[in-house]
DNA sequence: AGCACGCCGACT
DNA sequence: GTCGGCGTGCTC
């Protein structure tokens, strides 16, 4: 046989047994057509359905015993699967106990026939190669260059100010570090990869970008594209050019020729969690890219991710500090006894300085979104509830009970306002509009933009203005915010999360960063160990501290963990096959689940992550492969699964 | 998931 | 004797 007649197909399917290559002959007629990476069709059970899969790779002759059936069809010429984005699924699905399809899907856009058509007939046009670049700013002098050109795995934190573009917009500095890295790595030939949490953080990139290099060197792939636009994207990225790529976390994933850097913005945005199975969060995939391709790894932000600590302190990723520790200048303030007649929730050193810059310039407000849980507030007079021990607001916890103090947690299941002495409670929900019409009333001259999850508004323009903001929907100020007030840090606190502090020392400083230089961010009603990371603009070392106590909790991600769902029979069968994979795993729960189902999470080191994962994984075949089997009792039709998820961001 | 194979009970 | 129940196992 000649060489390349054998095909080696992933075929699409959830079943975890068939998550593997088949072999199949290339009749004559798809010689041509049927190479490495193209999408085709397969017969799968001798003369049964048809089914889609991925030509992963050609090989003379197979292993197989049997007798091979042909290829059906060869769907498209183009080849959309690069061996080494194959490579790269294999490895995350493997690390997941996952299905190496489930992460196809994420990184391949579905196929449009026109954007395909309309592809082909256009000639390569990728613009000019930038000349020497310009030096990255902010870190010292050729360091970061350096760090690209070696392959260097990088954390860094980003200069927390607004910058003005060549083009008169502005962005925030991170931006145009992120570009000045790309223009850079371009500079060299080689491409580069860039996720962000959000469209938003992408506009602003696009924007650096733009001022650098020729924009046809800049492939954007997002949701808000439509289908073909985004797989016009792709195929571009497919091709032998140099460029640069950026996009959500499915980013990672994205074909590049000559892959030179792959770079993350905030990689602790709760956005950056991939939603689809098998779930492996981009930061572990960009990881894995790292050490396939040799590229160099950058993660970017004005915090630093308890991930990346960890990273850092076993030395896998380099601090790479900042050459002039610039930093915002933040207040703590706690709250007022006797607040400004008109203002309830503003003390009144923030709110002199508020209108003190709101003569010069706009003013954020950060507040909590809607959904987080209520304030409590005195039913009489409306005053805000305080802890009589310690002063914290109170609030109902979600899972229900006594009110209780956000700050110290003490119970306060009798309470007498200190105002009226009024004994009632009142839930009082404070959405970002309220506040809005609260604080006009407050500032009767100023105009009052609100921006929220619903209605963001992108960016604000430099003259006058209060900006209430949810968090992560302030826009960014031409010029920087004159003063900054983040207003519902408490509320902020209250979510129930084992990783909410370090959630909210991002919201806030990344609001934080929003200001002009010297500006006033005020943050009210927080105290503490949190507090003070923001003021001293030491977030990475506050990461260190909660590394160091999620190490002794033997929380993630200190350690890896994975959560095994099923009958409690599978379960327990699954736990005892996890534990005997390798040394040091243990178990939390089970616990009962939905349906008569169990959970359990499972806790290894990182070193035993592989055989763990492997040990899952089988159980996962043997569960699919047995199934239907009489279960003691009654006839129970469903199937039964065993569901695994490994490193769950939500989990425990 | 589908689908075929196969080894028991009730049928024209 | 055969038709078909669904339990079991495989898919290149």
């Amino acid at each position: 046989m000649a060489g390349g007649s054998v095909a080696r197909v992933l075929v699409d399917s959830p079943l975890p047994q068939l998550d593997q290559l088949f072999d199949y002959a290339v009749p004559e007629r798809f010689r041509e057509a049927a190479r490495a990476g193209v999408r085709v069709r397969v017969p799968l059970r001798s003369g049964g359905r048809i089914a889609n899969g991925w030509l992963v790779e050609l090989v003379g002759t197979s292993e197989y015993e049997g007798r091979l059936s042909e290829l059906e069809d060869v769907v498209s010429e183009v080849p959309l699967l690069m061996p080494e984005v194959w490579a790269l699924a294999r490895a995350a699905a493997d690390r997941a106990a996952g299905n190496a399809g489930d992460i196809l899907r994420v990184a391949i856009p579905s196929r449009y026939v026109r954007a395909e058509r309309a592809w082909r007939a256009a000639e390569p046009d990728a613009g000019e190669l930038p000349a020497r670049a310009a030096p990255i700013p902010g870190y010292e002098s050729g360091r970061f260059e350096a760090g690209i050109d070696a392959g260097e795995r990088m954390s860094l934190a980003a200069d927390p100010r607004p910058v003005r573009l060549g083009s008169g917009e502005w962005v925030g500095a991170w931006a145009a570090i992120l570009a000045a890295a790309a223009a850079h790595t371009l500079a060299a030939d080689r491409s580069s990869l860039i996720i962000v949490p959000d469209y938003r953080d992408q506009e602003q990139l696009q924007a650096a970008l733009a001022d650098l290099l020729d924009p046809r060197r800049v492939l954007r792939t997002d949701a808000r594209q439509t289908g073909g636009e985004r797989f016009r994207a792709f195929l571009d990225a497919t091709g032998s050019d140099a460029r640069v790529i950026i996009g959500n976390r499915s980013t990672v994933y994205a074909p590049a020729a000559r892959l030179g850097l792959i770079a993350m913005w905030d990689d602790g945005d709760g956005l950056q969690n991939e939603q689809l199975a098998p779930g492996v969060h981009p930061r572990d995939a960009a990881l894995i890219r790292q050490e396939q391709s040799g590229a160099a790894l950058v993660f970017l932000g004005h915090t630093r991710s308890v991930e990346v600590e960890r990273l850092v302190e076993i030395g896998w990723v380099h601090d790479v500090p900042a050459v002039k520790q610039v930093k915002p200048r933040v207040i703590p303030t706690e709250h007022q006894a006797a607040p400004e007649p008109g203002s309830a929730r503003i003390p009144s050193s923030a709110w002199r300085a508020a209108q003190q810059a709101i003569r010069e310039g706009p003013v954020l407000v950060q507040v909590a979104r809607p959904g987080h849980a209520p304030l409590l507030t005195c039913d009489r007079c409306r005053e805000p509830a305080r802890c009589a021990a310690c002063g914290g607001a109170l609030v109902v916890p979600r899972s229900g009970g006594d009110p209780r103090c956000v700050l110290c947690g003490t119970s306060a299941s009798t309470w007498k306002c200190p105002v009226c002495e009024g004994t009632k409670l009142r839930a009082a929900t404070v959405g970002a509009s309220r506040t809005a019409e609260e604080l006009g009333r407050a500032f009767p001259a100023a105009r009052v933009i609100l921006s929220d999850g619903e209605r963001p508004v992108l960016r604000v323009g430099g003259e006058p203005a209060l900006v209430v903001a949810t968090r992560g929907a302030e826009p960014i100020a031409d010029g920087g915010y004159r003063a900054v007030l983040l207003l519902d840090g408490e509320r902020m606190l209250l979510r129930e999360s084992l990783r909410v502090a370090e959630d909210c020392l991002r919201w806030w400083s990344n609001a934080a960063a929003l200001a002009s230089p010297g500006s006033p961010v005020y943050l009210v009603g927080v105290a503490g160990a949190l507090a003070n990371a923001l003021t001293s603009w030491r977030q990475a070392e506050w990461a260190s501290g909660e590394l160091a106590s999620r190490r002794a909790l033997r929380f993630p991600p200190a350690v890896r963990v994975a959560s095994v769902t099923a009958a409690p029979a599978l379960v327990a069968r699954a736990l005892t096959a996890a534990q005997a994979a390798a040394d040091g795993v243990d178990a939390l729960g089970p616990v009962p689940a939905d349906e008569g189902l169990e959970r359990a999470i499972v806790r290894f080191d990182y070193s035993a992550g592989a055989a763990v994962a492997r040990a899952l994984r089988a159980e996962m075949i043997t569960v699919s492969t047995e199934r239907r089997r009489p279960v003691t009792g009654r006839p129970p039709k469903r199937p039964s699964v065993l569901r695994v998820r490994f490193d769950d961001p939500d989990v425990p």
